[in-house]
DNA sequence: TGTACATCAGTGAACGCGCGTTCACTGATGTAC
DNA sequence: TGTACATCAGTGAACGCGCGTTCACTGATGTAC
């Protein structure tokens, strides 16, 4: 299939067990977490297969630290989009302003990136027990300081802050899906930016609504 | 593996094509996408896998089918959900509870039956000409009657209808799929109520509120 | 400063698995005359 | 109403593939004395 990417000059790696994870994470990249093969990643870095239970339990393990990576590129990215945002005086502006940035910075992400995106929330068998529960995502605490600065500033109502971010998070990342692997699959790229729009208006002015606003409350 | 469940008595089948159909959709309800295996299907027919062939160009055309079969059945019981709500007097009441009922459908066939739902909206490869096109998926129809009604009763405002199937859709896609493989996967069933709760009223909200009500516009 | 030896980090061959698919085939069915 | 024959719908054996994993092994490293 594919050559060694790799000559090693000495006999010991020195440094297999993230060199391993990186081959995973570009197979990741290119596709999916269907491409994550431990012989391939071996074959990428020049060691044998075998090689790589000196540092790796089986497959499965592997598999997590790829996912794990996976969802530490996403966190940084949308802090990357956070820190390109003009600061705004007002402070509620501000704060929904960056609300927009996260939403948009997850879904750009998705799209620029689809392979990493679908293996950071790819299904897993047997799920280790460090990185269950949503706490642990790495961008869950990012969008928690943004809507707790909504909250403070007065732009969203407390009442609407406890949920908030499982219902905010869930509108993104549907979104990407159904843009990746739904029936949005292949829509023309120009319909991108306004269907990301309008996905994070409704957001914002979802959790923004005064608590009373519900016609069928 | 598995033995076949079915003793033919006649040479001919004679209903191979949704025999097979039937028994791809059983292994797609308990194992996922990937548990849809041509030559299981036979298996369980009773059937060799050669005979497929017969019916179907090959694996990717048995997996077409078990896809759109999945789509119909979640399409089904959002369906169901809806025929269920008691009518309500004032129309713009009735539409949002609509919506409510949509979404809360959705989710709960995600819930219940995970492996339909994974195959409903894997990622296939190479797609056929039919399905692509968010219009042909079943349960879009019925999201955008229900928001159709929310328009015409005055519940939604006009300006707010283009797009509002896609970010309502993905609100709740997005949360069935963090429920069922992303970091809300092991939450303790008392809190999912709740949070479908959450979710759905940021959609309506949303939705419903004034065109000019985004605070930072 | 040397040297025995335990330990660590690799190797290569092999196993078993189950898949999708192809091949040449045979049994059953239906249609023309 | 029979019968030749084309066609349809199955069969079973086999192929090639690539995977994850295990096994007995060997080369390199570091530590105790």
């Amino acid at each position: 299939v594919s050559k060694p990417k790799v000559q090693r000059d000495s006999y010991h790696h020195g440094d297999l067990t993230n060199a391993l994870t990186g081959a995973a994470i570009q197979l990741a990249r290119s596709g999916g977490p269907a491409a994550v093969v431990l012989r391939e990643a071996a074959r990428q870095v020049g060691v044998s297969a075998t090689a790589a239970y000196r540092h790796f339990a089986g497959h499965g393990e592997l598999m997590h630290a790829v996912k794990d990576q996976a969802q530490v590129q996403l966190a940084r990215q949308m802090r990357d989009e956070l820190d390109s945002l003009p600061a705004e005086r007002d402070p509620a502006r501000d704060a929904v302003r960056r609300l927009r940035g996260l939403g948009a910075g997850y879904v750009r992400f998705a799209l620029a990136e689809p392979g990493l995106f679908r293996t950071a929330f790819c299904h897993v068998e047997f799920k280790s027990e460090q990185d269950a529960g949503i706490d642990n995502a790495p961008s869950y605490r990012l969008l928690g300081e943004v809507l707790d600065a909504m909250v403070v500033s007065g732009a969203m109502p407390a009442s609407r802050r406890p949920g908030a971010p499982v219902a905010a998070w869930s509108a993104v990342h549907g979104l990407a899906l159904l843009l990746l692997d739904g029936p949005l699959a292949d829509l023309p790229p120009d319909h991108l930016d306004p269907l990301i729009g309008v996905t994070v208006d409704m957001v914002v002015a979802g959790l923004c609504a005064p608590a009373t606003a519900d016609p069928a409350a």
